[in-house]
DNA sequence: CCGAACGATGGGAGCGCTCCCATTCGCATT
DNA sequence: AATGCGAATGGGAGCGCTCCCATCGTTCGG
């Protein structure tokens, strides 16, 4: 195969030329073939093949106006992000929705408050055709800069305000969250325990806050004692633990909202020499195989599938540029089911 | 700020009419202003303002063969790739250090064989001026696909293998594996341990070769029962702790070419009631956050500024095309220094 | 056997920008 | 005030592609 020299690529003029036919008819064929004859389409594809044809990916972009690329936002003002495998999972699963419709990512990582005005700048200058988000808190300045640059976007969890009158619903992909809380709390009860603490993470993130919300669709007169603040990390999931036993000694049974946090509070107890799970049982959320199968005893857990998540996320965005193109309405959000995962901590 | 409607953007002309200028005029202060008047510029750069006027991204590269983008390619077979925060941490550096440049990033994630195409295809497209690549095995196709494409690319950890005759050397960023690992076990000799086992990586992996040409730098003689191989993953760690004990039960240290794989090593320690460090003690290599800190006890292990090396990748990519451009030659391949950081476990 | 109707093909404009080159301008010098 | 020179500016071509529309060739019904 020739080396490419920079600068020689053939054109479609070239390929139309060597075919024998017109630019436009050697279009047609490189964009499918309709509506051309069968003899001329094989000769089109051959000489393709034979000159190494690639389409210049800027001068179709100038004028249809679709760029077949789509943004992922990952807007996370902790250190947290990268920490945590949640994004880098959904991520794959995203890219693995746009490879298989040759959509290209393009990755946007929000530093900082000042980052804002970049991404904004970027999503502005028509450079991909959709957005993906994730991770919003009420007062994310995102919504406000895609809706203006009039980028369709998906987000990657349900997020805090709800749209205004007369404009399109917000699409969302998220999982059970409540359902899966009220399944874990459910089956603590089962197990016949009766003081079951809540580790929440913080309330400005939907997840977080639905997950409480199942919490307590179960236990209906909730005690406040029972119930501490995390930050979705194992070091704030350790402090919450320990806050609890402090408040509540008599507890038997704790609820993590995620796995990070109960991996923190299962070495608070440890530490205590309290046993897991016969003293008390811990549950978490997530299923992340680096960690619920890492901690000691291996975590039960609310398994959400994430991977899945990410590609539903883009399959959602992909069809609503579709949509938009034939009139179509936008498709509507979507939850997926979570479902309990049993090991040894519960 | 006026709603943006689809298809209705300002154009370099309209700036000019606006500004009452030519389109040339306008373009030169657009990109940068050289060689036009002060009030023209001026009132050039109050029509941009006016009209939100921004570049049709399509349009430029079209006539000047740069894209402002940059691919990475993450190609991993395994699983592991995400459930490791190692990528994520990089990859944010580089998002840093190309952010900084304005330019994109393309993310390109491998998940097998077949994908290989497709990323071939992109990379020959003509849509990046130049790729990040990691975690390469010995047959990886890649670097024969880059080079086809004539994209410049640079690696993430040490190749291995080495640019044929006349062809220019391969660039990329690596820790001072061996140098890190040397310090590892010199400061476990130094606490007066003396059989000291080695858990290896992935013997296609160079970072893993090159840690133990440091086990070996230090422990001249080295004893084959004392050293095991792994997968850098948390459960084969393990798994070698337990050959290495049924091997060696004598032994008094271990120093694990991860921090995952020391975790898993942790572990069979702990369950059987192995005091660590006491009895045994433990160093790992990384200092991922969430590892090293989460482990009981915590682990000592070998620092590497993995987001500065992903930052170094970006930053040595950007130069080359620069130098390209100018006609000097690319900069040189760099390695970053690695710390010992100290904590319970040895 | 001829004309209408339809499908296949080609010509050409134009997407928005940069950059070459010709032109014009401002200014210093004589 | 005339001349020259370099710097500033404008005109225009062209990057590679798609898509509109005119043209051409076919096929079918009458």
């Amino acid at each position: 195969m020739p080396e490419q020299h920079p600068g020689s690529r053939p054109t479609l003029e070239a390929v139309a030329a060597r075919a024998g036919v017109s630019r436009a008819t050697a279009s047609r064929v490189v964009n499918g073939g309709d509506g051309v004859r069968k003899p001329l389409v094989d000769k089109v594809r051959r000489a393709v093949e034979e000159l190494q044809y690639i389409p210049n990916h800027a001068a179709r972009t100038l004028v249809t106006r679709r760029t077949g690329a789509v943004a992922v936002v990952i807007a996370e003002p902790e250190i947290r992000i990268f920490s945590d495998p949640f994004f880098s999972q959904q991520l794959r699963g995203i890219s693995k929705e746009l490879a298989a419709h040759d959509t290209q990512l393009v990755l946007l990582i929000v530093e900082g408050p000042a980052d804002f005005d970049r991404i904004a700048r970027y999503l502005s200058g028509g450079h991909v055709d959709g957005a993906l988000a994730f991770s919003l808190h009420t007062d994310d300045p995102l919504p406000a800069i895609t809706r203006r640059a009039g980028v369709p976007t998906v987000y990657g969890g349900r997020p805090s305000w709800t749209a205004g009158p007369g404009e399109q619903a917000v699409q969302y992909v998220d999982a059970d969250n409540r359902g899966g809380a009220r399944a874990a709390v459910q089956y603590l009860r089962g197990l016949g325990r009766e003081r079951i603490a809540y580790i929440g993470g913080p309330p400005d993130q939907t997840s977080a806050m639905d997950r409480l919300d199942g919490y307590r669709d179960i236990l209906l007169e909730t005690d406040p004692t029972l119930v501490a603040e995390g930050a979705f990390t194992v070091e704030s999931g350790a402090r919450a633990m320990s806050e609890l036993l402090e408040r509540r000694p008599d507890l038997d049974a704790v609820f993590a909202a995620n796995d990070l946090m109960a991996s923190g509070a299962l070495r608070v107890l440890r530490e205590r020499g309290i046993a897991v799970p016969e003293q008390v049982a811990m549950v978490g959320f997530d299923d992340m195989d680096s960690v619920a199968e890492a901690t000691d005893p291996p975590l039960t857990t609310v398994r959400q599938d994430i991977e899945g998540m990410g590609r539903l996320m883009a399959r959602l965005l992909l069809r609503g540029l579709d949509r938009d193109r034939t009139g179509a309405d936008r498709p509507d959000s979507v939850i997926t089911p979570t479902t309990l995962v049993r090991r040894a901590s519960a």
